[in-house]
DNA sequence: TCCCAAAGTCACCGTCCAGTGACAAGCTAT
DNA sequence: ATAGCTTGTCACTGGACGGTGACTTTGGGA
């Protein structure tokens, strides 16, 4: 064989991406690893001790979620001109990138269920993420006293995070269809219907 | 031994649940569950067939969603005047309600990964309730027709749903925490501000 | 009373899993 | 060239799993 360790450990590494995007982590064993990585099982064990901190590893590999920065981009291209519809252009990215992160998604799923190295890295990258944007977002306007916003931004992402799991398993959910386009305009219309609640001053 | 089929047959089911509510369908096994059970697992395939057979059995036990009627209770006695108000109380009462219900959370979780006849049955029984809800909300106020009310419910009831189940397992969550009483008064306070999204009448 | 079907018990099969010990092949520094 | 370390291969263990065949026990009807 190649006979290179280096290699060796990036095809591990590969395999278990594979294996995570393809058939979840329920597959994600010693033996399916090896398998899929067309290597011997006990070369996982030479190189990375042990399951978990073979997870380690391929989790500090990073590249699960966007930055803050890649979530805003070009902050001058967006029209945007009000909190509410800030929250909109942000959360709405979010969750057409975490359609595509299929990895991610199955990380998610796995937090689920129980907490490991990966979920925990994954998390706490995640929380960054959401505190940076609620940061950059108090820095272009000041929240509504009355309202908390932190709080309200977790029900939504919560909220967008479970719909796009639950996309992958079943397709409709209350009614609304999630493997029509149409159900996933009508998701993000709602989105900016709710984010006006942060906007609202309370009057009747 | 008592010799009694149907006795048999009831601490099957009962052991489901149990280990269902304890330690999650990782572990719900034919193995497991006899053992539980305390009884032969033959008893277990002369009886249910099979597992999935068993599963769908236990599925039709029922009871892991509230009615409409029970969610909506002595309608007398809800103090909401408008249609954000009463789908505030209508949520709470659905997150609350979620809280208590392990088994309910156990299949949940379960329905994120796969679908079997159990996920199957209570997605079906939750999409009712979700939709009863609707109506019923419907019937004392019409919905603005500017605004999808069931698909902004969607995200509002999935953010609940996954806020409730992650919380089992990380009690944290963009910097909110879910261990305490008052992370979830963050929560429920966050619900109120969300729902007057539905009640925003459309001038700057 | 006894007999037979129902209820329950026991031992087993094949398959997958994580993990390990012993060994073969290949590269490199002396 | 060869000694020694690294890389890779193979065969195995012990345990859990779902599932099955063959048995013993028990109770109620004839």
């Amino acid at each position: 064989m190649a006979r290179d360790k280096e290699e060796t450990k990036a095809k591990i590494l590969a395999a278990v991406g594979k294996l995570l995007a393809e058939s979840g982590f329920r597959q994600l064993g010693v033996n399916a690893i090896a398998r899929e990585a067309g290597v011997d099982k006990v070369l996982i064990y030479r190189y990375f001790e042990n399951l978990p901190t073979l997870l380690q590893a391929f989790g500090q590999e990073g590249n699960y979620w966007l930055t803050v920065e890649e979530l805003v981009g070009d902050e001058s291209s967006i029209q945007a001109e009000s909190l509410d519809q800030w929250m909109d252009v942000l959360l709405i990215r979010f969750m057409r990138d975490l359609q595509q992160r299929t990895i991610t998604q199955e990380i998610l799923r796995w937090e689920l269920l129980e907490g490991n190295e990966l979920t925990q890295e994954l998390a706490q990258v995640r929380d960054r993420l959401g505190m940076d944007s609620l940061k950059f977002l108090n820095q272009k306007f000041a929240f509504p006293p009355d309202k908390d916003v932190p709080a309200m931004s977790a029900i939504l992402i919560a909220g967008l995070v479970y719909l796009v799991l639950r996309s992958k398993v079943n397709s409709t959910f209350l009614g609304i269809d999630f493997s029509s386009v149409s159900g996933w305009q009508r998701i993000e219309a709602a989105i900016a219907s709710l984010v006006q609640a942060v906007a609202d001053t309370d009057e009747p």
